[in-house]
RNA sequence: UCCGCGUUAGCUCAAUGGUAGAGCAUUCGGCUGUUAACCGAAGGGUUGUAGGUUCGAGUCCUACACGCGGAGCCA
């Protein structure tokens, strides 16, 4: 029978009587008290047994259920100022459900190849059970921005016909008769199309590259929600990023506090996100690696070393704008100041936990954009539908793709990201 | 793909080339307020695999496998 409170609800039944359902996270004892600690998914209680209080049988179970052993406890709900949640549970009755032997993760420390051959198991632990509820909250509020802002949903396919910006390695398939598909590495181009039909549209999903990455930046398998808007420029573009980090990190601020103190979140440094974050050209970034010693050519992209060394000087996320056009996509608009630049930017988190955002204000000349298809020895046949959104009522637009568990991971202040998605795909492990 | 480090009990780790150890977990016993509780006892090992050096290898050498960190590439 479903459960009819949970332990997150218990502030409203001080004083009276309730059963709840869940697991035992721990356990301690005392001769004649046990201490269980009961976890729902909501929160942790701890259930006192006194041998005076419950039946020989009810004393014997609590004696010998064992960690991740599933059971029903009954009792009086009591303040208890000593406890974390703020409440205990005086039990008087406890029925085991089903009793787990030898559970594998002890409350001691593990490697990190155990707990991930254990991820399974692992999200029950305390700190994957914050890390996935700041996850939800983030991809909530992200739906929740852009639906408030006018943005409708748009899905763009996940098995995609081309390698569509010409540069990632993609995953690959046979696809009937019609021979090689792909796994889609963004949703930008079909996202493009869905702004010129609706105007703002943004799309939000998972993401695969098989590239051969292997740091703590990287999985094969990321979401990414990526904002495509018809009639913004590259400024517009980059004060909808702004809007839109302020607005996620501030949420979580306000509705996962706990959560992030479970994780030890240093939570003053997420307090300074808010408007207005700073904004440099890339050459303002060349000029802050040389001044710091950094050895760095004009021309090149910044490696996540050089990524550091510029958003340490900053508390707040970092805007780079105006990329070598050379080092970014074909599809993006050229600086009409300057040819050799891009209307690209990329966001760094602080902290030294890297970019976050990539975008670009769109190419939306059909000449420019066949020119670009040449030089980059693309199929110009595969892009003939895109190409069509320039011969049909072409507007300029933006569009910025964010990466969702580097944003977990930073607000979460993690190591590496594979702790951020409930089962992460690497390079080296697609199980469990 | 390249560079570096690692692989010993279920887990986390020790062990000058000379008897394989501890903590946690498990089992048993003790404790009426514990916060990764504590105290006592017990069981638990083909030292990643295959070779080699040596009187003797967990330890030294070679190859391979797997893992971790990083680079490149990328979000």
């Amino acid at each position: 029978m479903k459960p009819e409170i949970y332990i997150k609800d218990l502030g409203n039944y001080v004083g009276k009587e309730v059963t709840l359902q869940g697991w035992l996270y721990n356990k301690r004892s005392s001769g004649k008290v046990k201490f269980l600690i009961l976890r729902d998914g909501t929160g942790y209680l701890q259930c006192v047994v006194f041998k005076g209080n419950v039946s020989p049988e009810v004393f014997e179970i609590s004696d010998k259920i064992t960690q991740e052993s599933s059971f029903a406890v009954t009792g009086k709900v009591k303040e208890e100022p000593r406890a974390p949640g703020g409440y205990e549970l005086d039990a008087f009755d406890v029925k085991l459900i089903s009793l787990s032997r030898d559970y594998p993760i002890t409350p001691k420390e593990h490697g990190i190849e155990f707990l991930i051959d254990h991820r399974h198991l692992w999200v029950r632990s305390k700190k994957q059970v914050a890390i996935l509820k700041v996850r939800h909250r983030i991809v909530k509020a992200i739906r929740d921005f852009f639906d408030e802002r006018g943005f409708t949903l748009f899905d763009p396919p996940i098995i995609t016909p081309n390698a569509s910006e010409g540069t990632s390695t993609l995953f690959e398939m046979e696809y009937f008769d019609l021979g090689k598909a792909y796994l889609t590495q963004s949703g930008q181009l079909y996202a493009e199309a869905g702004a010129l039909a609706l105007g703002k549209v943004y799309t939000f999903g998972p993401t695969f590259r098989a590239e051969k990455s292997k740091t703590r930046r990287h999985l094969t398998e990321f979401w990414m929600v990526e904002p495509e808007m018809a009639f913004y420029d590259l400024d517009d573009d980059m004060d909808l990023a702004e809007e839109f980090i302020e607005y996620i990190v501030q949420t979580v601020l306000a509705d996962r506090r706990a959560e992030l103190e479970i994780l030890g979140r240093d939570i003053s440094k997420l307090e300074k996100i808010k408007r207005p974050f700073p904004r440099i050209s890339y050459d303002e970034g060349v000029e802050i690696l040389k001044k710091k010693g950094a050895d760095f050519t004009w021309g090149d992209d910044f490696g996540g070393a050089d990524e550091t060394l510029i958003s340490e000087d900053f508390e707040k996320p970092v805007m780079i704008h105006r990329y070598p056009a050379a080092v970014k996509a074909f599809y993006m608009k050229r600086d009409p100041e300057n040819d050799k630049l891009a209307l690209a930017v990329d966001v760094l988190a602080p902290e030294g936990y890297g970019e976050i955002i990539g975008g670009s204000q769109r190419e939306d000349d059909l000449d420019v954009l066949l020119e670009r298809i040449k030089e980059h020895n693309l199929p110009q046949e595969y892009f003939e539908w895109y190409l069509d959104l320039r011969r049909y009522g072409s507007v300029p637009h933006s569009g910025f793709g964010l990466g969702l568990e580097r944003t977990v991971g930073w607000i979460c202040g993690l190591e590496h990201v594979r702790e951020t998605i409930p089962f992460p795909r690497m390079i080296y492990r697609n199980t469990p």
